[in-house]
DNA sequence: CCATTACATAGACGATCATCTATGTATAGT
DNA sequence: ACTATACATAGATGATCGTCTATGTAATGG
């Protein structure tokens, strides 16, 4: 498995500001400035994690006039689900390689 | 939705050694020599790893004499699944709460 | 007992991160 | 043209993170 694009990822839902920006995003695309209104942080933050998200596939961008339109990528939903279902999984990839691996043995 | 124990288990997992532990424990338990044999890290950032991810509710340990042997939680695995499917759905939980919310609208 | 093995803890260090203020750059309205 | 709006970029700062070395602790074996 490729975890280099799996841990970006990780990486970038791993603080909830972003996560709930995911959430918003969730139900449809919104501009910079709507997202906004739901935190805190100043506007460059927001920029930031916008930027943070995009570089890791969660997020792309769609500039109209003044706005910036963000939306969930749904390549980004549906690998994300796939390695997570993979990595999880106790199958035949198993890394171990020890003779005596107890990948059958439930916990 | 509780964002916090999620971020948590996030953070855990959004490190390239820690996502291996993970898959390593995906198929059975390991002690903690075994698990060290797959890196070139120090023990004691094994040990450290280690506490991240039980202090993440991801893995558990068990005494036996000299050895630690961890396991996934089971629990983990599952409220893992639970909430990324959660987050990504585009159904009624909508934080948006604005009148004209895109949920329904595709990307 | 003493040495070895398996692991944890303490403290330090450099790198990365989230956030800020200040400023720049388009676009739109008057 | 001027002003306001929407957003990006630059640079700084304090906090967190991953890793290390040194050391401690507990269990095992001769």
């Amino acid at each position: 498995m490729d975890y280099q694009n799996y841990v970006q990822m990780l990486k970038a839902m791993a603080d909830p500001n972003r996560l709930k920006i995911i959430d918003l995003l969730s139900c449809g695309s919104l501009c910079a400035c709507d997202i906004l209104q739901h935190f805190d942080f100043s506007q460059p933050t927001l920029s930031h994690h916008m930027k943070v998200l995009q570089n890791a596939g969660i997020v792309f961008a769609v500039k109209d006039g003044k706005w910036q339109h963000y939306s969930l990528q749904k390549r980004f939903v549906q690998e994300f689900k796939q390695n997570t279902d993979q990595l999880l999984a106790a199958d035949e990839h198993c890394l171990c390689q020890r003779s005596d691996c107890e990948k059958d043995v439930a916990n």
